[in-house]
Order: C-alpha cells, then structure tokens, then sequence
RNA sequence: UCCCCGGUCGUCUAAUGGUAGGACAGCGGCCUUUGACGCCGUGAAUCGAGGUUCGAAUCCUUGCCGGGGAGCCA
C-alpha cells in the first residue's frame, strides 16, 4: 500500500530499520481496505499453560502484538486452559511474567478459555439439538478404528443416530459427572469419509475427572481444543486469529462450528513456526530436560525459554529486534543460531558498559614498578557514548592477564604478549615481557614485565606503536567471582538427527556449560545487581546471574565476542 | 497410498506479470587504546520439464523434493 516509489526506496536503503511485510500483514491490509471487520484489529496469544514460554513464542507474541499495534488494535492474552492433566498456575504466572518482560501490554484481563466453559456447554446442547452432535460410547480404541486412515474412509458409529432427547439426557450426566473417565464422548456429527481425518466426526467434550487450576472441581467434562478456540477467538471478537502451520488441517473444523454454531467469525491464518538450529523448541522435551535434570531448570541459561534466555542475558529489545528481522512465511525453515547472536550483540553493543575481567589468570609481576604503590587509572566505561562517562581502576605491581594473552612461543600474526614483546594494558601503560616463571611441569605460572612509565594512559610520548592491546586486572583489588561459560545444549544442528536407536537426548553438549571460578574482575563490578549486564572486555558480554551473594559474584557469559583471532589460529591449524 | 501446505543466494526473507534486492553467515580491505564496534568492497539463488505472454520467481499443466495430518493433546 506504500504511495509512491520513494517510499519503497527509502525503505529498502541499506541501513535503514524497517518492519518488512508478510503474508499475514498483507491479509490484515486487504481486510482493512474491504473494510471486513469494520477497520478493527484485535488478536491474540493463546499459550497453554502446560510448560515455559520459549523463544518460538517469542515470534508469535512480536507478530500478534506488533500487528495489533501497528494497526492500533488490541491483543488478548488468552489460556487455552482446556486440559488439566497437563496445565499448573505455574505455568500461568511464568508466562505472564515473560510476555510483559518482553515489553507488551495486553487487553486487560487475561483471559482463560475456561472463562467460557459454561458458554461453550451451552454451544454444545445447541449443536445436539440440531441433531448435529452426538453422545458416543466408543472406546478410544475403537474409535481410533472407526475413523478409518489416511487413504481409506471411516465408519459411522453405531451410536451416531440416537435421538435428541437421549443425547442430551447423556450429554447432561456426563456432565453431572454419573460415568468414569473415558466412557463416553460428546461428537460432532460431520463426515466419517472426510479426507481431512478431523472433521471425521471428531470428539467436542471428554470425560476427565481432573481439578482445574481456575474451575476446580466444577466440570469433570472438557472440550477439545477445536471446539474451544474457535469460540473463544469468536467471544472475544477476535479478527485475525493466528496460529502455527499445523493447525492448517483444523482450520475446516475452527469453520464448521463457528458456522454452525451461527456466532461471530474470525479467521484463522497459519504461519511457520520458529526453529533455530542447535535448539530444540517442543515443550515436551524441554520439559523432559528439566524433569530428567538435565539441565539445572526452567530458567537455566542454556535453555531456549524465555526464562532461560532472560537469565542468559538477553534483552528483549534484542528478541524483538530478531523476531521482526526474520519474517514470517509458510515454509518450514531453520534459522540460524548466529543471527539471534547478531541480535543480542548488536543490542549490548550499544548499551553495555564496559569492564575488564580475567577468566583464565596469568600472574604478571612488573618488576620496576614500585613495590606497595597503587594508582588509580581512568578508564572509558562506553566507547561510542560518552555520557556513559568514565571510571577508576587500579594498577599495581602484581596483575592477571588473560592466559590465552601469552605465548612462550608466539604463532605467526599473533599480536599479544611474548618474551621481548611489548603490549599496551588496556587504559594503563605499556609492559615489555623479559622473562618466564615455571613450575616443575614446565606450566607457566607468572611472567615479568617491565612497563614504560612515559605510557600512563596507554600513549606513548614518541609515538611508538604496539600491535595489541590487552586487558588486565590488578591482584590486589581484584575481586574474586565464578563465571558460567555457555556453549549451545545440543552438539548438532538439528538436535533431533539421532543415530539409529538414539534419541535426543544423545545429542547433548557435555560441555554447554564450563563453570570458571577464580576469575578476577576489577573492583567497580563489585556489587552489580542481578541480571545487570556488561561486556568484559575483548571476551563478550556478561550479566550478574542471581546466584549472586555480596562478596561471591557469579556472571553468565550471554555471548562471545566475534573473534577474528580464533580464526585465523584455527585455519592455520588445518 | 489419501488430504493439506510449502520449494528464491550457505541460512532467513523481498520482488504480487516488467532491473532477482536485503539481512545474517563467508571472503577481502580500511579503521582501531577491545583481533570488538564501525566503514568499504566481494562471491553467492528463482527445484525440473512443458505451456500462456512482447515479457514469468510470479499464471497454467505436470513431475520431483520437503513439512504436516489417523489424541478422548494443544
């Protein structure tokens, strides 16, 4: 609908943030310009309280809010509480929790499917009455038999013609709860040789004698998720309602009972679920992950919720940065882990302040510094924002330095820290290596240094150069913490490619976590807040895990820096 | 075998009958008190075969490939 060409132009230049379209939008726009639904937008997220949120949900939540609010609709939270064995008021609180601290607001109150269940039973002895539903006492068994297979058509059930009165006189003591679980079924009366095995006369209501979370014990009959969520999104006038691609098959039945049922119509469009490669997105498995222990929880940082990524220490500007950049299709597709990386990166880049921290310390002693003399140095705390202002840190004679910062024997073009070489210390001064301290083993356990007093700051007065500039921490000062080393839970793209007799499970990453302790930070981290985030210099960005206690941090490691070093030493490694 | 939905650079996506573009990843370079960031450059695609058309990624036919579907789960 763009105006003009210019528009279009402005749009696509490189550089320039832009929402691009999708097929969903572009339905929205047409129905917008028909005027179908009056101008209104109103969707929504209908989770199931049945286990955490995961960034999968992340992309249907950015997609049905921001459409909402591009449009200025509104958007339901919803519960598709519709099944109690599975779902706890945990779930529901986390999830409410996750999708405000992803930064939307919803259409007060939240809403729960069970708020209609007295309206939906109501629905259900309307389609009985038109003699277009049934009471079923099939076994689940039989019925699995009864309804025929992929290529040949399903019988009738025998008790598909029974009279008004008696269904309703059935359906009414399912209700008041006369038979067990299982012995009977409310079905809608359709087509047993439909190819699309669901409208085969599929179940509307099942005996379960389970207490649910909101109703309690009120109703030991529940109705299936199709003879739900049409109705809900209908009850509350949603227009576009949008969900994932497998519920493309549902879609005739979603129509056939709103029709029936002669109520409000919105409709239904099926977009690709997000899969990211070396994550696995089922809430089944997550949930295996948790219950089998192993991982340390719901919210643990190597896990895809939103809990877990939260921990991890991502933003959620930065998902909502990813989910808008990777659209929203109809084929199935992977996205590559790299690019929610660039989204997070690109994100603290800009915001987090700036650190030096030692993971893997070298004791470098400076032999002519003086001995018990400390300084304080200014250090820049952003970059690209001065505003951010600067801090102190101090300098001694006795330091950590990063141990991959030293070689004995230096590799072509490697530019840091080696016998005869000089580095500059990172808002200190420029150190020369002279020597190297062993123990029996031949390991290197502390290097000497001289350092250039002239190069206070990190210039040198004759304009010498160095080729590498490293960060540091002074002994003294420094505090002491634990920091968790992520890499991806799953060794495989696709963690689901097993070996014949395997499963998922054997694609697990036995070191997607590496705890460092011992690790030197400089003393202004002293402090930091939970979830508060940093970058450590030249290594990545890091946030304050809630692990935390006063005097014994423990950082996660959100992500790497981009580290051209690493690449040039693995290729010459062949 | 039946039904539904898909197939555009390595990956994701745009082009809605009229120049196949962008992002990430890759590669090369510049810059640099982070081997970061940034900047510049570069390679890289319409599943195949027919057809319609002045013109096809786009429309038609057909084949191939991928995903989903036989819960009293959602």
């Amino acid at each position: 609908m763009s105006d003009s060409n210019t528009a279009a132009t402005e749009e696509n230049a490189p550089g320039t943030p832009r929402t691009p379209s999708n097929f969903v939008r572009d339905i929205i726009l047409e129905d917008l310009r028909t005027g179908k639904y009056q101008g209104r937008v109103h969707t929504r997220f209908p989770p199931e309280p049945n286990g955490y949120l995961h960034i999968g949900h992340a992309k249907s939540i950015c997609l049905n809010f921001g459409l909402a609010a591009e449009f200025g609709g509104r958007t339901n939270l919803r519960f598709d509480d519709t099944n109690p064995e599975k779902e706890e008021q945990e779930y529901v609180d986390s999830i409410i929790d996750n999708v405000r601290w992803l930064g939307f607001e919803w259409q007060e109150p939240v809403c729960y499917a069970s708020d209609y269940f007295d309206q939906l039973y109501a629905w259900a002895q309307q389609l009985v009455r038109a003699g277009k539903a049934f009471v079923c006492d099939l076994t689940a068994d039989e019925m699995r038999r009864y309804r025929g297979t992929l290529t040949e058509p399903g019988k009738e059930s025998p008790y598909r013609n029974r009279s008004v009165e008696e269904n309703l006189d059935l359906l009414g003591r399912m209700k008041a709860g006369e038979f067990p679980d299982g012995a009977r079924t409310l079905r809608a009366k359709i087509d047993m040789a439909s190819p699309n095995l669901n409208m085969r006369d599929p179940v509307m209501y099942r005996i379960l004698h389970a207490e649910h979370h909101r109703t309690g014990n009120k109703w030991c009959i529940y109705a299936m998720y199709d003879f739900a969520h049409g109705q809900s999104d209908s009850i509350e006038g949603i227009t576009h309602s949008i969900c994932t691609l497998e519920f493309e098959d549902h879609r005739p039945l979603y129509d056939w009972y709103v029709d029936q049922l002669g109520i409000y119509h919105p409709q239904q469009i099926e977009f690709d679920r997000l899969n990211l490669t070396y994550t696995l997105l089922s809430k089944r498995k997550l949930l295996q992950l948790v219950q089998e222990g192993h991982v340390r929880g719901w919210d643990d940082p190597r896990m895809p919720t939103l809990s877990g990524i939260r921990r991890r220490g991502y933003t959620p500007e930065a998902i909502r940065n990813f989910c808008g950049s990777i659209g929203v299709s109809k084929t199935n597709g992977t996205i590559e882990l790299g690019l929610l990386e660039h989204f997070v990166r690109e994100d603290l880049n800009r915001r987090a302040l700036r650190a030096m921290a030692v993971l893997r310390p070298l004791r470098v002693v400076i032999d002519n510094y003086p001995e018990g003399q400390v300084e304080e140095l200014d250090a820049v705390n952003h970059p690209e924002d001065e505003s951010a202002g600067t801090r102190k840190v101090p300098f001694s004679k006795v330091l950590y330095i990063e141990q991959d910062d030293f070689r004995e024997d230096p590799p072509k073009q490697y530019y840091r820290l080696s016998p005869g070489k000089e580095v500059r210390l990172r808002w200190g001064y420029f150190i020369r290596c002279t020597s190297v301290v062993k123990d029996a083993n031949g390991g290197i356990t502390e290097v000497h240094c001289t350092y250039d007093p002239e190069t206070r700051g990190g210039n040198a007065p004759d304009g010498r150069k160095v080729k590498a500039t490293i960060h540091w921490v002074s002994a003294g000062q420094a505090v002491d913490a634990e920091v968790r080393v992520y890499e991806t839970l799953f060794t495989r793209e696709n963690p689901n490619e097993v070996e014949e007799g395997q499963d998922f499970l054997s694609n697990i990453n036995p070191a997607s976590l590496e705890v460092l302790t011992g690790c030197k930070l400089e003393p202004s981290l002293r402090g930091a807040p939970a979830f508060g985030y940093y970058q450590f210099e030249r290594l990545g960005y890091f946030c304050v895990d809630p692990d935390s206690a006063p005097e014994a941090p423990v950082f996660n490691r959100t992500v790497a820096l981009r580290d051209s070093w690493a690449k040039i030493e693995k290729r010459g490694k062949g």
